[in-house]
DNA sequence: TCGGTATGAATGAAGG
DNA sequence: CCTTCATTCATACCGA
């Protein structure tokens, strides 16, 4: 056990990541992620041959679905609400971002068609999905960035300084990162993808 | 109660990390960073179509911000759940307690001003708050009452039960990632996507 | 360390 | 479109 470790590069400080360091570390593994799996998918539509599927996302310990269910058939039989697959999902966020607006009717039965052939959907999985999509998204906005870190912290600081702190969720070994976001839209990843760049 | 004292106490295990650590984590983005790049070759020599140049390695020296100027947005990322104060939670449930049911998104924001001040929260997290809070003391009702029509005995049990028995539902999204070796190439990419297609 | 429980957060769906 | 409900996921915390 080398725990020792890290407790001296907390007493050295400077040396540490806090969590907003990770956090920001992890978004930055997540966009890569996700722009690898969209190439895939791009790949796959592109050259219409054999597809690998577009889902990366390598089982940690015994988390994946052991393909039982997850044949492209979606248990639509078991119950309750619907869950876009990987696929479903990729697609969708980009129509979504292609900025085509306003899904009419029309638009969407045949978003659905489409997308019937990556698993099971209905038109109005496709309807909710972008009603939701949109005003998730709109209220996303009012949330952020308060002015510099001047003013407004200080009165959250108190609080959440400390828990920064602390946290971690067993980050012991680092070979595997979970990251808890599931949203990570593609309008973000584009735009991510370029302060990364710079 | 004293939940805070709990979070901010560093003790002693995993919750910094260290420069090894945080050297490791770069070492995979730059992973990613190749693999995308690669990804992109690939697919503009199959499809003479290019939408994106393939420089999107970004900062595979320059790597990443710590929460410098333009990644203060998030200051509190989305990451670690609020967890209410002890202060906090007495008057979120008197609100609760007051009957008024329906905060409205005004009365939200009221409410959040009001306990920012004896913590760091968001409205979101207000929000949240009275949506579980309202959620769940419905799902107490029927325990209480066992014979209600004869049948439903056990109902509130179970649906709580579940969640720890065969999960298995959608697990569709980059929720969790497994970080490939240093050395993984895009062959390895492409042979996990087609592992989790069969 | 491990498993269970409480609860914050995400999201599909319904109502208005 | 906007608000609310219901269900589920993930995590913090705690006891064995």
């Amino acid at each position: 056990m080398e725990r020792e470790m890290q407790n001296d590069a907390y007493n050295g400080r400077g040396r540490v990541m806090t969590e907003e360091q990770m956090e920001i570390l992890r978004k930055q593994i997540a966009v890569y992620a996700v722009i690898c799996d969209q190439l895939v998918l791009l790949h796959n539509s592109l050259s219409s041959y054999h597809p690998f599927s577009s889902g990366m996302r390598p089982m940690v310990g015994g988390y994946f679905d052991p393909m039982g269910s997850s044949s492209s058939s979606h248990r639509i039989s078991s119950r309750h609400r619907w869950t876009p697959t990987s696929t479903q999902l990729q697609i969708l966020e980009s129509i979504y971002e292609e900025g085509s607006g306003t899904p009419n009717r029309r638009r969407i039965r045949e978003i659905a068609t489409e997308l019937s052939e990556h698993g099971q959907i209905t038109e109005t999985n496709v309807y909710n999905w972008f009603q939701n999509r949109r005003a998730r998204s709109k209220r996303k906005q009012p949330q952020t960035t308060t002015t510099a870190n001047g003013q407004t912290d200080d009165v959250a600081v108190t609080t959440e300084e400390r828990r920064s702190c602390g946290d971690s969720g067993g980050l012991e070994s680092y070979e595997h990162i979970l990251f808890p976001s599931p949203d990570l839209g593609i309008e973000h990843l584009l735009s991510i993808g370029k302060f990364l760049e710079s």
